[in-house]
DNA sequence: GTGAAAGCGCTAACAA
DNA sequence: TTGTTAGCGCTTTCAC
């Protein structure tokens, strides 16, 4: 009836009815039941956002971005957790697109095969995200890890390291870590090299972390000449560390970490990082879901590879 | 139907029409659509959470307790984030509401006339949640921030620390910060002590702005003998930048934070902090709707003060 | 510019 | 154990 357009500012309503119903509504306490109206007129202002966990700092930045473009649209994000199960993604997307979202946000590209079937037999806009190794359903947005692995790889030798360690995350079903690391050592096959030595390490990152399995590393294998770490968290323990042990950075050691957490600049020496691009693939993958739900498509087109910068800070040895 | 039955596990359906409909259900990828759904039963699975950020590590940890609970209950978050902004909070929560979902959740005591409004006119359970100094709606758990910053201003006196620089971020809006602050220097008051010098800054916290601050505050006033940081990021700033500058730490000057972020141990010395209990708050309050939500637990009346406890570590003086 | 009527795809209550 | 029916509170369409 004519509540109703009123309180969706469609037209055709005279401004004594509509003044009317406006404080009818105040008067009451009116709140509109969105189920009804999604119902009724099949769209949601939902998108599904899907991520593996809060506690790496990674996906709250991704988040932000997300709201941040989110925010001035009629859509909202509804969050879904995995802890890096994929049956917990499957479980999180059927329930997710049992709403009818507006679109689908999920973070890489391997999924289950249900995953998969799911994601393609909507029609809804999916955007993945942080990868662009794969094959994507729909729309992707994100960095090649395997090239970032790779790159830093070509950076570490080039600054003439040669006995590199690497200290990373236990976590098979992180796929992107997992990329990095091969993309790394690939490059560094490539001109003969390999891994010295390595570590790996499950449970949350943080400074102790990294401090403690630096000093396992070099205590086993002295005479490593780099330390690529898989995130800056633990890059910066290692780093403190090393500091603290009075060695020479960079020149007698070189330390790298990934994501180009900000947060960390400050520290004695900054850190080589590379950045994950983690806000602009929020805001990227939001716009192209915004843009769609209203039927545009998005200029940006369905694969957006951004290029994750190197920043030597002052643990890369210059050339 | 006979169908919605065996898609909602409702007993009182013999194992072959179920199998059959089962494998119907697989065969034509159907997902059931839970907007018909939730009109029709009333019943809406989704908690609203609505917090001021997620680029302050403290709000994702909330989400990860709340998540943790959740994720064994029927019950989805829906994340809303309102910029530490009222009327974005007032737009979130009306918006949140209008999908009448079985809870929300959000921060803090301090909210506007119209939201407070919302909030009483409603029966969704309501859990305010953070802080416990003001009159809360519903249901409330959190800490007492005032408290906190007695605490740790009594802490530092009963160290022996007279003259106290206090440096926050300038943010009216952040409701628990000020009162932190405002207990801290009422306490400092009590016994006859100001603080000294005081320093604001806006913008992201990390480890660069606590060291770019307590340089400026360490040069205005060289006589300072301890600084209270608004959280443990720019606090460790602070404390890499007096270690760096050779003082001695906690001798000369004593340094605390705020919020026990874990991440940050394995600093060179451990920063003196105050547990804020973001994921245990997380958790009770997701437990409180979640309990609500099946009809347990009474509804009014739910208050839970969690103790923060004052870590010393290595940067208060140890009496 | 306004109202009336017909669903949207489910669930709840009841009948068979 | 199964099928039938009547809404849930809106939007859409169409008549006035």
């Amino acid at each position: 009836m004519t509540v109703s357009r009123v309180l969706r500012n469609r037209g055709d309503v005279s401004r004594a009815t509509r003044e009317r119903v406006l404080e009818a509504a105040k008067k009451l306490g009116y709140v509109p039941n969105k189920i009804a109206g999604a119902l009724a007129s099949q769209r949601v202002n939902l998108v599904a956002v899907i991520i593996p966990s809060m506690s790496n700092m990674v996906f709250p930045e991704v988040m932000t971005g997300i709201t941040e473009v989110l925010d001035d649209t009629p859509l909202q994000p509804v969050v879904g957790i995995t802890n890096y199960k994929p049956e917990r993604e499957e479980k999180v997307l059927f329930e997710m697109l049992s709403w009818r979202p507006s679109g689908v946000i999920l973070a890489g590209l391997d999924h289950s095969e249900a995953t998969r079937a799911m994601l393609a037999a909507t029609d809804i806009p999916i955007v993945e995200i942080m990868d662009v190794d794969g094959d994507p359903v729909d729309a992707v947005v994100g960095i090649s890890h395997r090239r970032a692995g790779r790159e830093m790889a070509e950076a570490i030798m080039k600054a003439g390291y040669r006995r590199v360690g690497f200290l990373g995350t236990k976590m098979p079903l992180d796929h992107r870590a997992r990329k990095r690391f091969e993309g790394f050592t690939q490059a560094l096959g490539k001109n003969g090299l390999e891994i010295i030595d390595q570590e790996f390490y499950s449970g949350g990152s943080g400074l102790a972390k990294g401090r403690e399995m630096t000093e396992a590393m070099l205590s086993r294998t002295p005479d490593l000449d780099f330390l690529y770490y898989s995130n800056d968290m633990i890059g910066a323990g290692g780093l403190l560390y090393c500091l603290g042990k009075g060695m020479n950075v960079p020149d007698d050691i070189g330390l790298a970490g990934f994501n180009g957490v900000s947060l960390l600049n400050g520290l004695p020496k900054v850190l080589a990082t590379m950045d994950a691009c983690r806000q602009e693939i929020g805001r990227l993958a939001a716009q192209i879901v915004a843009d769609r739900s209203i039927g545009k498509d998005s200029r940006h087109g369905n694969r957006i590879e951004l290029s994750p910068s190197l920043s030597p800070g002052d643990t890369l040895r210059k050339v």
